[in-house]
DNA sequence: ACACTTTATGAAACCAGTTTCATATTTTCT
DNA sequence: AGAAAATATGAAACTGGTTTCATAAAGTGT
């Protein structure tokens, strides 16, 4: 038995009405009696018909699909944010396309793919967390006319809504506790890749914070890294020649946290006890690890929920013209052993 | 200025041919002499165009997306399966639509979202991920005629690919190494929810090689719970009555072994020392944790990978009439601390 | 020079729906 | 009863592409 395939006109035919009619039922649109409509129904429940996406999404515009671009090394956050994003989407019958961004040098070639996606039509809006992007390609975007939100971008001059969430107050908030529940008054940094902005920003909250408490920032303390596990393992080599001047390492993220702790521990100097590591992110693992760390947590369920939320509004809404949206989130300080604690 | 929207037909008309020439020329298919090729292909690049992918879908009847479909409580696999999947897919220019199941009672909810993503002709094959999923979805599912492949689930019976991870022989590495290398005899085991095969399977890995040491199973020693980390602290105080007759505890995955290593330390009770705790999956932060939990790694990203490579497969070769395949792949024991080594 | 194949192109049908418009029938209101 | 409004339905246009088919021109072989 050969399955042919139904369409409406067929759902048509087998009710002796024409698909005009049988679309009305389907949509609830426009008028139909009452009898027509119930044999209508009752020919599509027997015969399981199902309208196929493809030809509604040409004729309506609109493919209930919202892209979901991701940074693939965005590890611990990936599904916080993708979570966040899924529970309010899914309610209002949306689907994810989800694009992950190549690291390293492919970028650009991912990026072209995304920039691809928005362009042929395939999605109604998108959320787009791509933290190394640039303002050319910004502007290829937003010529697309799909509606975006960036996710801890500003790039409100394109007309984009933008998520933040306030990496600078953060670091604020992490020194103030080290400096003045714990006294610490050298305090090392270590940076993550220059060309991210959060690591930038909270950099810059390190900086401020410490004048502040009439601190005064030594170059010395102050080490580069690329947010990787590894690269806080290797930092922690170099630091190791200023590690008697220091009472703490402030580290950019939790992964290089992890690594300059794992490094700490093989070197027989204890984490905690002899000097203080500190993170920033609130990973998953970061409480379960030895000692618990002491961070700054990233609202990014959260952050996901609310993209969500915004991009829906501004599918629903294509001609409001409220002006782009910026949105800050607040992160928090979460105490725990690895800065001197318990 | 307004901005009109090109189509192929006004191409089309710019460059004085039919919408059949320039549709040929975008696909590269039929006869196009070179001349009007390059006034085209001159034409399409001065206005920037792309052809809507709505409209290509509807005619061509593929859409280039593959829908993902993975549960959300999978954690630390999410990225992993995700990685490999995308990895494969965006060379060969598809996309993934990422449908996550929501977790509870709702499970049936997305997995109505799920199925009928694929009833509406939404993607073109799908790889699904859906540990509590039953013959009549996967009846349901098979009627659609997409291409399917499994995760951790056997539906060959229904013409569907599978990839399973091979959890017997993880329990029994496991056990060997526990029996072998320590010479513990007394062996407590943590069970996932019942509904899970990998838990069962892991159980039944667990006394099978129990059995071939000799040992025989002590009822009282084996714990149910539900694979999380709460569910690992609570299940720890029922298992504290027997504690001082076992050696050893083997969690049916690292959440619950984390859960009952906290609740462990916060008694004074030393994991890896005073007994050992052992975990399944090994989960990103698995090495971390204190102490280094030795466990079995799920090779999740081979899985996403393969899995991807399959699904392409069944797409591009709709009638290839090649049975069901099932594809197992090997754990790996990661023997760390927790067991008592090192 | 003639038949045959290859190349080149456009008209029209097609994919599977939605939507507009015209028309016919009822219903409601003076 | 007659006009106006509401209800009901279908034909046809439309969404933006692809593909088939017919036709014509150019190239090839004998």
């Amino acid at each position: 038995m050969v399955h042919l395939k139904l369409t409406i006109s067929k759902i048509a035919e087998l009710a002796g009405v024409s698909k005009a009619t049988v679309s009305r039922v389907i949509n609830g649109s426009g008028y139909v009696s009452k009898e027509t409509r119930e044999k209508i129904l009752e020919i599509i429940r027997k015969y399981d018909f199902v309208p196929d996406s493809k030809a509604v999404s040409l004729s309506k515009k609109k493919t209930f699909i919202i892209a979901l671009i991701l940074p693939a090394t965005s590890g611990p956050f990936y599904g916080e944010v993708i979570r966040g994003v899924e529970e309010v989407l899914s309610n209002e019958r949306y689907f994810i396309l989800l694009i992950a961004l190549d690291s390293g040098q492919n970028v650009s070639r991912s990026r072209e793919r995304y920039i691809s996606a928005l362009r042929e039509g395939r999605v109604d809006g998108a959320i787009i967390f791509d933290p190394t992007i640039g303002e050319k390609a910004v502007a290829r975007i937003s010529k697309t006319r799909v509606p975006i939100v960036f996710l801890l971008k500003d790039y409100r001059s394109f007309g984009m809504d933008c998520i933040m969430v306030d990496n600078f107050s953060g670091s604020v908030s992490m020194v103030k506790h080290l400096v003045e529940e714990h006294n610490y008054r050298n305090i090392a940094f270590i940076k993550g890749p220059s060309v991210s902005d959060d690591s930038e920003e909270r950099f810059r909250g390190f900086v401020s914070s410490l004048k502040i408490h009439g601190l005064n920032i030594r170059e010395d303390f102050v080490f580069s890294s690329d947010f990787t596990f590894e690269g806080g393992r290797r930092v922690f080599q170099r630091l190791k020649k200023v590690l008697n001047q220091i009472e703490a390492i402030f580290c950019g993220n939790d992964e290089m946290a992890l690594g300059v702790i794992e490094e700490m521990k093989k070197e027989g100097i204890r984490p905690g006890k002899d000097v203080a590591v500190v993170g920033f992110d609130d990973a998953f693992w970061a409480e379960h690890i030895d000692p618990p760390l002491t961070t700054v947590h990233q609202p990014m369920y959260e952050v996901g929920k609310i993209a969500a939320q915004r991009i829906l509004d501004r599918v629903e809404n294509p001609n409001s013209s409220e002006n782009p949206l910026k949105i800050v989130l607040q992160t928090k300080l979460i105490v725990r052993k690895s800065c001197g604690c318990g």
